[in-house]
DNA sequence: TTAGGGTTAG
């Protein structure tokens, strides 16, 4: 072995041939023999220092302390095969104390080996060695990434026997472990015990709330953390805060997070720009997250993945394209996200060949690995083009298996198309896979209806009703002088009802000399024409717009959200409505932002 | 004398 520069560096020369003056001198040794250790780079010096060591601790019967040293410092080396080492190191001592077995548990941890981690406590446990403080929380953080709740609750009851329940380090990962694997009464319960609320307690509770996707609740604590005496907020809370208010539309909430940011934090880091570009473009504010991103200094693929799908979101698909290309020659790789953000681009703005190209790209490059949701974009990208039977072809030859999303978007295509052969095919594939959604019965439903098979609508109607199936209540909701509205559809509940549907009236009046005319096919029921046109009518969506044109001033721009996706005859309405009272009506619906305006919509009648 | 929790974004 080549003697390396850093065992030539030493204080002292540890080659001793006379045992005695070795066992004299080991204090002195040790010291060097640690820093050796401090300053070792590399496997192989560490190997050295190793031997040096084993040749040293035969003339002297052990030390402990340097031998834990010389263990938690391969472990925690993040070196190549660096556990199998320590491992190796570790099953040598005769007797391995606490602090070894925690350096053991740690090191699983950080190599993300869970289970092994796991394997080391039980070990620990059998042969009676007692865990302290610092064995919890890399433990805890185990069953968490392993979701093993079971394990979890065990190893809290051991917690609690040993006394270490006060400990804020082991709390706050109690917190985290309960949180993420779904247990939230018991998360909170630990939080509400806590006697000190320290940052991390705070961001245990936001973040694991996010990772669930239980926004409101996120938001919620988030402002609980903002007021909390002696804890500052921090950036890894406002990332998570700011990505509720993505998935929430909460625009006001998110535009003070920004503020207090710009006026508390001097650098923003990538993940928070990020974070602000993806909530201003779920939020509606596609220009605002436009500035963000070209002002900021670097961006990774996550960065431009967030505006490649923000673009595409606002029907921007020829600029998600350019932003693409401009991503790759930045030189930055594409990852299975990034792709599916362009396929949808390319599907929302009906650009097929664009689409297929980019697909075919991803086929050819080969570092990305084509996933159902890959071929769902491809579907949905030649059905939204009419081109069915290439759509069909595609589900068919996809080399992975077929799932629920690919027939449902293939379903939906042949319903715009009204094509109901091959509608059939996907209504039987798709409940063979996933019979229980509502939303498919409806869909299928929905397209017989159009086909004006009346016999097949009641069959599935009849099966909604046997499956006992409920459909979810669409809403929409509207911002009108800073104050949230919601309403559902044929919503009498308002304070100001009347003078709502007096306005409806008027709007209908008026959008027939447009030439309007309701698509009665959009209501399912079985009733008579009146009360199909009285159901459209009251649709969520053109309540909330009727509310908005009453209470806000003219030629000001109406925001409306909605959790279903649009039908086809409030996109018609909309249009109409943007002439005549001269508006711009932005609406966010399940999928994508439609700005009406001037009679047009900016999804191009393409959704 | 050795060590620990929450890392956040698409």
């Amino acid at each position: 072995m080549i003697k390396s520069p850093i065992l030539q560096s030493s204080r002292h020369d540890l080659t001793h041939h006379n045992p005695a003056e070795a066992l004299n001198s080991f204090k002195a040794k040790d010291q060097d023999f640690l820093f050796l250790l401090k300053r070792c780079n590399d496997i192989d010096e560490f190997k050295q220092i190793h031997a040096r060591f084993i040749k040293l601790s035969f003339f002297c019967s052990s030390s402990s302390f340097s031998a834990s040293t010389l263990l938690a410092k391969c472990a925690h080396s993040g070196w190549d095969n660096s556990m199998n080492y320590a491992a190796s190191i570790f099953r040598g001592f005769d007797d391995p104390c606490t602090f070894d077995f925690n350096t053991m548990i740690r090191g699983y941890v950080n190599e993300t080996c869970f289970e092994e981690a796991l394997f080391v406590y039980s070990e620990m446990m059998e042969r009676g060695i007692e865990p302290d403080h610092f064995t919890y929380p890399c433990l805890l953080k185990a069953c968490t990434r392993l979701k093993s709740i079971k394990e979890g609750k065990q190893i809290h009851g051991q917690v609690f026997k040993l006394g270490l329940e006060d400990d804020v380090f082991v709390q706050n990962s109690l917190i985290n472990m309960y949180g993420r694997c779904g247990e939230m009464a018991l998360s909170s319960a630990v939080f509400e015990k806590l006697e000190f609320k320290t940052a991390a307690s705070w961001s245990s509770m936001v973040s694991a709330r996010a990772a669930m996707g239980l926004w409101s609740e996120c938001l919620m604590l988030f402002r609980g953390m903002c007021s909390a005496k002696d804890v500052k907020a921090e950036e890894s809370g406002m990332v998570c805060a700011l990505s509720a208010c993505a998935n929430t539309g909460a625009l006001n909430l998110g535009r003070s997070i920004h503020a207090f940011l710009l006026r508390n934090i001097s650098k923003l880091n990538i993940a928070v720009q990020t974070s602000l570009v993806d909530m201003y473009v779920n939020c509606g504010c596609l220009d605002k997250a436009l500035h963000i991103f070209k002002k900021m200094d670097s961006r990774n693929n996550l960065t431009y993945s967030a505006m490649i799908s923000g673009l595409a979101l606002h029907g921007e698909g020829e600029a998600a394209l350019r932003m693409f290309s401009e991503m790759t020659n930045e030189g930055l790789e594409s990852d299975h996200v990034v792709y599916v953000s362009v396929l949808n681009a390319c599907s929302h703005s009906g650009l097929v060949k664009e689409g297929h190209r980019v697909f075919e790209d991803m086929l050819k490059e080969g570092k990305v690995e084509p996933t159902a949701e890959h071929y769902g974009c491809l579907v949905d990208l030649l059905g939204r083009a009419g081109l069915l039977e290439e759509a069909l072809e595609t589900i068919h030859s996809m080399p992975i298996k077929q799932n629920d999303v690919v027939w449902r978007s293939f379903l939906s295509s042949c319903r715009v198309h009204q094509n109901v052969e091959l509608g059939q095919i996907a209504a039987r594939e798709l409940l063979k896979l996933a019979s229980h959604n509502p939303g498919d019965y409806l869909l299928i439903s929905n397209m017989y209806s159009q086909a004006r098979m009346w016999d097949d609508v009641a069959r599935t109607r009849t099966e909604i009703a046997n499956k006992g199936l409920k459909q979810i209540p669409g809403f929409s909701i509207v911002e009108v002088k800073g104050k949230t509205h919601k309403f559902v559809s044929q919503d009498r509940s308002h304070p100001q009802c009347k003078e709502i549907y007096k306005m409806l009236n008027q709007m209908e009046w008026q959008l027939k000399f447009e030439g309007y005319s309701p698509d009665l096919t959009q209501i399912l029921l079985n009733v008579d024409e009146e009360e199909k046109r009285e159901r459209l009518k009251g649709h969520s969506q053109k309540v909330a717009i009727a509310f908005a044109l009453l209470y806000t001033p003219p030629g000001s721009v109406i925001k409306i959200a909605r959790n279903l996706r649009m039908c086809s005859d409030c996109h018609t309405y909309t249009k109409k409505i943007s002439i005549i009272y001269g508006r711009e009506i932005i609406v966010r619906d399940r999928n994508r932002f439609h700005l009406f305006k001037g009679g047009i919509c900016s999804c191009k009648d393409y959704w």
